[in-house]
RNA sequence: GACCCUAUCGUCCAGUGGCCUAGGACACUCCCCUUUCACGGGAGUAACACGGGUUCGAAUCCCGUUAGGGUCACCA
């Protein structure tokens, strides 16, 4: 479909070219967020989609701020940003604190850069000032056309294009009369500073794309090649702002997901492997990602399946790293575990079981205290059935002989008593799951009694007798 | 208003003229496993926006309509 085939988009060879000093062979992409306050995740995966490209190609990856409204404080904004995407693993080749050629990476530092191409474009007589002191780009109204990587070919006339009212666009500003720049020329400005080969950036930018082009033709230089993703919408199909829940990477991190599951999710949006895997590893969507395949239409952020996501890579996770994962949850909900070997086998007890990091501690809250609380309605439905206690009776007494305190002993102890008393082995299970943990749910009982230990269990099998007796 | 992009189950994807009585995943329902809860296994509900063409044949190509989104800024 002639996507892939190259067209000429310059009628007149004249003074064409492109990055004059480098080896052009190497793909360079870029993410240029302007700090805002948050990282979106629409920003997000435009951000991890140049990411995987880089990866995919061997080509660099570079992070420029577009800080040009050279607002108050916007450290933290940024720091929001970096944070954000190293929370995501998505690393930048060049950028803030990471350096590289092509800097400095905030627009607020390359004043002189931008004097630089405006006087190139004032020589050309491309630029005027207007009454009020901006600086114009004299728009060449001609008929412009590209072929992006995702959409296909676009053309657009641009000796049509009117403003709402229905009046020829006007020149582009292209500097306020304060001397601050506007986005449109800094963007493509530092795009071929910084020697970027492919735009990859969210659809909301496709047609300005015309405008930038312009630019260029003006420059003198070839425009990169351009893929516009498409938006990323709320589960209702609205515009994702930011203020919806969940629009922000922040979320996610404080929610305790796992990085990893939410980068998945980010790259099934809009792109897939084309067959039926739907958790897949890094590398491997860093061998099959291809903008040109990537989806046109705009997807709806469905939590639900990040969910299950999430809960996939938990459950996937080595004890040690999910251990990692679930301590500082563990140390916020006030849970003194002791020692990390003491809370390994716990967490092994329960990790299948929870689908986000912050479900732990209350799973495990009863393994590290006695005080445990008693679920009301879990009580009626057990302990205080007719005989429950006697039973709870039985069952300690039957494990106070138990000597190799294994889930399969006790399995086979209990079973072998419910047996010889000719009750079944539930009215055991459950009266003594609710002793020793107060719950109804839980882990697997005699997992969860083995770890426990034979002291406590008998303790508490003899604590909860007493307790409910009167 | 003009211009541009888009249109397959509720959602995310597969599908590029015949393999489609449209496939997978999430969610939902039911069953099995498990004498808890999950996991897992099995089954089920559910879609080609509409109308015209082109073709022996269309979810796939073309046109129109409708709907959604985007841009037309001294915001990025």
């Amino acid at each position: 479909m002639g996507i892939r085939k190259r067209i000429s988009l310059f009628q007149s060879g004249g003074a064409l070219r492109r990055f004059p000093d480098s080896m052009s062979s190497q793909v360079r992409v870029r993410f240029a967020p302007s700090p805002t306050g948050m990282l979106h995740v629409g920003g997000a995966r435009t951000a991890l989609f140049n990411w995987l490209y880089a990866r995919h190609t061997g080509g660099v990856f570079v992070l420029r701020i577009e800080d040009t409204d050279r607002a108050r404080h916007v450290e933290e904004a940024v720091q929001v940003i970096l944070d954000g995407m190293r929370w995501l693993g998505v690393g930048w080749d060049e950028g803030p604190e990471a350096g590289g050629n092509h800097g400095p990476y905030f627009q607020s530092q390359r004043g002189e850069i931008y004097e630089r191409y405006l006087g190139k474009l004032r020589e050309a007589g491309h630029v005027y000032q207007d009454e009020a002191g901006a600086t114009r780009f004299r728009l060449p109204r001609q008929p412009v056309e590209f072929v992006d990587m995702v959409c296909g070919r676009n053309y657009v006339d641009r000796s049509k294009t009117t403003t709402p009212t229905g009046e020829p666009e006007a020149d582009m500003t292209i500097r306020r009369p304060d001397g601050s720049w506007i986005f449109h020329f800094v963007n493509v400005v530092d795009d071929i500073e910084m020697e970027i080969t492919h735009v990859i950036r969210g659809e909301d930018h496709l047609s300005n794309t015309p405008k930038h082009i312009e630019l260029y033709r003006a420059f003198g230089v070839e425009p990169p090649r351009f893929a516009h993703i498409p938006l990323i919408l709320n589960r209702d199909g609205s515009k994702m702002s930011k203020r919806d829940q969940g629009a922000g990477i922040g979320n996610y991190i404080e929610q305790g997901y796992v990085p990893e599951a939410v980068r998945n999710y980010l790259c099934l949006l809009g792109w897939s492997p084309k067959d039926d895997r739907e958790k897949l590893d890094i590398e491997e969507v860093i061998r099959l990602f291809d903008p040109e395949k990537i989806n046109r239409k705009a997807a709806q952020f469905d939590i639900e399946k990040c969910n299950w996501l999430n809960a996939q890579y938990i459950a996937a996770m080595e004890i040690e790293k999910f251990a990692d994962a679930a301590i500082p949850w563990i140390e916020k909900a006030g849970i003194r575990f002791g020692s990390r070997d003491a809370l390994l086998p716990v967490l092994a007890l329960i990790k299948e079981k929870i689908k986000q990091l912050p479900e732990v501690p209350g799973w495990i809250g009863y393994f590290f205290t006695d005080e445990y609380p008693y679920e009301l309605e879990t009580v009626e439905k057990t302990l205080r059935k007719p005989g429950a206690l006697d039973r709870l009776k039985q069952i300690a007494d039957a494990y106070s002989m138990v000597e190799s305190w294994d889930a399969a002993a006790l399995e086979s102890k209990l079973k072998e008593t419910a047996v010889s008393l000719g009750c079944k082995p539930a009215e055991f299970i459950h009266p003594a799951r609710v002793a020793v943990s107060g719950r109804g749910i839980g882990p697997s009982l005699y997992h969860m009694l083995e770890v426990l230990g034979k002291t406590r269990v008998l303790a508490r099998f003899q604590g909860t007798i007493e307790r409910f007796r009167a």
